[in-house]
DNA sequence: CTCTGGCA
DNA sequence: TGCCAGAGG
């Protein structure tokens, strides 16, 4: 999922409070596959009320907003909208995989593989209509805004940062680089203690931030270099050249200087090459937003995550007691909180 | 993922 | 008090 680009890249490890009174984009649709991803039980099963509806995200959201939150970070959710035609491959061969994975969970759990379980458990999240309905409905009860992108909402992400009503996009994928977004946060949705895997060892995973210019400084490249390079890697619009990473790409944009010339160096070809391109550089984005940051309807949380979900009121109420007490107006280092 | 309860 | 294992929905 998204350009695999990141060993390319510098980065400085943060704490989530160094982003305090900051506004934070988060890619709605990457963190939501995090969530449904790793908030699951040993054997692989996501987290569901007694109708069986999935609740991962709704966990996710309630503990890890509620946690940003009261570190002084402003979120805001960018949902994806339609996404571009040339995309439809990707998407494909993503569903693809989710539907194998489903049938290789149901293979290992009779055969009691635990692990392999797990793994295609995980494999087989999807974020549908109904996650994407029910993460806007909590998010308004919570007092925290969203905006709905016409198209990638890494772009709408990016735009919003440049534009200056944001300040970072919060995305574990390096795609909101290439829709020129200054500054990125890793690790923000997801962060806190991860299994390496093979072993029975926990790391703690902190936050990064990445800085586009600095990076295309170092690396002696201007954006559009940069997205030249993505390609040749592959992203979620092309293949990407066979046997091509991220450093060889990096060397043959510095010899040739652009794609089209590694191209007919190579005598290759990327179909929509020049759409792609141009979708990076001005992508179909919005205006349509106000950002507005409002104190928790607790009664509309509880009605929906206990009432509707099953959650379990004494956590729920606690949390939201956290999620009031710093959101609220009485805090005087968090002013424009209302 | 985060929270909680039990135990050193 | 801090850490770990297990639960959460």
């Amino acid at each position: 999922m998204g350009v695999d680009i990141g060993e390319l890249l510098r980065r400085s490890t943060i704490e989530v409070s160094d982003l305090s009174l900051d506004i934070v984009a988060i890619d709605a649709y990457n963190t939501l596959y995090q969530f449904l991803s790793i908030i699951r039980q040993r054997d692989g099963t996501p987290l569901k009320d007694s109708q069986g509806n999935v609740t991962s995200h709704l966990s996710g959201i309630l503990y890890r907003m509620t946690n940003i939150v009261e570190a002084g970070v402003k979120p805001v959710f960018v949902f994806d909208g339609k996404p571009p035609e040339w995309k439809s491959a990707t998407i494909r061969k993503r569903t693809e995989s989710r539907e194998n994975a489903k049938v290789k969970w149901d293979e290992a759990r009779e055969k009691g593989l635990a692990e392999e379980a797990y793994k295609y458990a995980q494999a087989s999240a999807k974020v549908d209509a109904t996650i994407v309905e029910d993460s806007k409905k909590l998010l308004t009860a919570m007092g925290i805004p969203f905006v709905d992108a016409p198209s990638e909402g890494e772009a709408q992400a990016a735009y919003m940062v440049k534009k200056g009503d944001a300040d970072k996009i919060a995305s574990q994928d390096y795609d909101s680089f290439l829709f020129g977004s200054p500054l990125v946060v890793r690790n923000l949705t997801v962060s806190g203690k991860r299994k390496l895997p093979k072993k029975n060892i926990y790391v703690d995973v902190k936050p990064e931030v990445i800085d586009l210019k600095e990076n295309l400084d170092e690396l002696g490249i201007d954006r559009s270099q940069l997205i030249d390079i993505a390609l040749c890697v592959g992203t979620d619009y092309n293949e990407g050249l066979e046997g091509v990473g991220p450093k060889t790409a990096l060397k043959l944009i510095k010899d040739h200087g652009s794609i089209e010339k590694v191209l007919e160096v190579k005598g290759l070809d990327i179909p929509n090459l020049e759409d792609i391109k141009e979708f990076f550089k001005s992508p179909d984005v919005t205006d349509d937003y106000s950002l507005k940051w409002d104190k928790p309807d607790a009664q509309a949380v509880v009605s929906f995550l206990c009432g509707e979900h099953d959650f379990s009121e004494d956590r729920v109420t606690k949390a939201l007691e956290r999620l009031k007490a710093s959101s609220g107006s009485g805090q005087s280092t968090l002013d424009k909180w209302f």
